[in-house]
DNA sequence: CTAGAAATATTGAGACTTCAACTACTGGGG
DNA sequence: CCCCAGTAGTTGAAGTCTCAATATTTCTAG
């Protein structure tokens, strides 16, 4: 009886495979490059920063605790306190803190990141449709969405209670 | 009549687009933090030197110029050497002098990075597979790679005369 | 009510990336 | 032959990311 083993000899991906996932490969590093020099070019920041003033002006009051920021945007807390701090540099966001946690932070947008924001936008925008949806059919933008929301569900930290189904 | 101009209001993307551009951050992020964690912890490398030691394994005499190597992994000149420099200290990669361009340098794999590859690469296949391969079906993994490869072409640094159609 | 466990957020060090500047060499026109 | 524009590759500085350690506050079992 075969029992599952680290010391299996492994299930090499097909040459199909191999295709799939270097063209992942490829498109990933090629268009988050693309998105960062563009970004930094017509914004001064790279594309994950730019993301998080997105994020934050769509919450309401336009400010998210820390933890909830970094969920939003699949990020560790580490990162989002170095970008923050950057941000806060820049004076496009700051700090405030939560009343009824003495723990807790907010990250608050603030008018002149939101300024930055809508001067910015309609580039990133332009940029994002021509390297993706300008080149890809409705069925294949469909896929896309379908594809990664699959992907990314399976790498999702753990709800509480996830890892044990019986008690669901 | 309507030119087009950088002053138009630009197409901000539907809300359907939105949620595709979203699931797609989401879903390259968690990936590639995923597999740089996984390779970090079993392969003491990030998920980017890795894949250079894959590409200069399958390279004729495992070993490629460096312009060639950074074309092949799509990224600069500039970044892959400080990646060999990385790789060279651990003896996982060598260099070796052109002899036919002085200016030229080959990145040559070493027994050690070969060997590195083998034990860790059935890990890295697994990742790949759990993550990716094993959650979609094999219309979505077909679909994947058409769309990824379109991205990346239209991404991907013009040949000599690309940007001159009426010459082809 | 309190001690310990868990959660929130930050910090600093080291590793990685970017950008621009730089050295060294090649190849083609005058 | 020589000039010089273009190519190959490297470097250092500044910015970003990871990881582990830290301080602080909250929650919870007892």
């Amino acid at each position: 009886m075969k029992t599952p083993s680290a010391a299996e000899e492994p299930r090499w991906l097909t040459e199909e495979e191999q295709r799939i996932w270097l063209a992942y490969v490829h498109g990933t590093t090629l268009l988050d490059d693309h998105l960062d020099r563009q970004l930094q070019r017509d914004a001064g920041m790279p594309h994950l920063y730019y993301h998080l003033l997105v994020v934050l002006s769509g919450a309401p009051q336009r400010r998210l605790r820390m933890t909830e920021l970094a969920m939003h945007t699949k990020i560790t807390r580490s990162r989002l306190s170095h970008a923050i701090a950057r941000l806060e540099k820049n004076g496009w966001v700051r700090r405030e803190d939560c009343p009824s946690d003495k723990r807790g932070q907010f990250a608050v947008l603030t008018e002149g990141g939101f300024q930055t924001l809508e001067k910015t936008a309609p580039g990133h925008v332009a940029a994002v449709r021509q390297a993706l949806f300008d080149r890809l059919s409705p069925e294949q933008q469909k896929a896309l969405g379908e594809i990664m929301g699959i992907i990314a569900e399976g790498l999702q930290p753990k709800e509480a209670g996830a890892d044990l189904p019986w008690l669901r």
